[in-house]
DNA sequence: ATTTATCATCGTAATATTGCAATATTACGA
DNA sequence: TCGTAATATTGCAATATTACGATGATAAAT
């Protein structure tokens, strides 16, 4: 009980909702907004801008990263996050086949 | 502590989240795959195609109505749901377009 | 070497989500 | 009206997520 129960679904159901759960965070919405508009290094930038702990932020990031949407990088001391695009395309590419397929009839 | 702080975030980074949370889950991905797969009526065929549990699957429904992807409607005692197209076309929309944004710059 | 800044990780508390059994509720047919 | 099928709701246990303080690791600056 409890757990979600991701055996019985198939591998692209799963996929899609992986994918979702990247986004379903508004912190991790922003942190992606954030890192987009940046030119270059965002450090803890974020923390400010966000307003949530430095440990937080370090969290979701992990959960934006093991997605593979980052590519990280330190200057020094600093890291500096951007956005993997080629992965968030495919992320793009993979929720809209989805929307496309799925909205095809009706009763 | 322990909840989402939505207050912190702007009403648009807010709305990308709150509808990526729809499709996080792949029970959710699974019933919206079955419902725009058949044609008029679909009942508790969910609790035989996806392997939940009546009440659980009821509980997503509502999940995904209350988000108002649903039009329901009552054949005699069972119920029909359908996709609200126009919803789930907004969704795609505001989803694709968050993509888009963010996509821009990249270090 | 010591301090300072940046970031990750650990531990833990608060809260949310998932899933199910049990129990309503609703609508039909006998 | 009674029984029954379909669906919703409630209550609860198991698990996951969110958030943060504390601690640790690393690298620059003093």
């Amino acid at each position: 009980m409890g757990a979600t129960k991701r055996f019985i679904y198939n591998q692209s159901i799963n996929e899609v909702a992986n994918i979702a759960k990247v986004f379903a965070h508004p912190a991790r919405v922003a942190i992606l907004k954030y890192i987009s508009e940046q030119e270059g290094c965002i450090n803890n930038d974020l923390v400010d801008e966000i307003g949530l702990s430095q440990a937080t932020i370090s969290q979701h990031l992990s959960v934006i990263g093991d997605a593979g949407l980052l590519k990280g990088r330190f200057e020094g001391k600093k890291k500096c996050y951007c956005l993997n695009v080629e992965r968030f395309e495919e992320f793009q590419t993979l929720l809209n086949s989805f929307f496309i397929k799925t909205k095809t009839n009706c009763c």
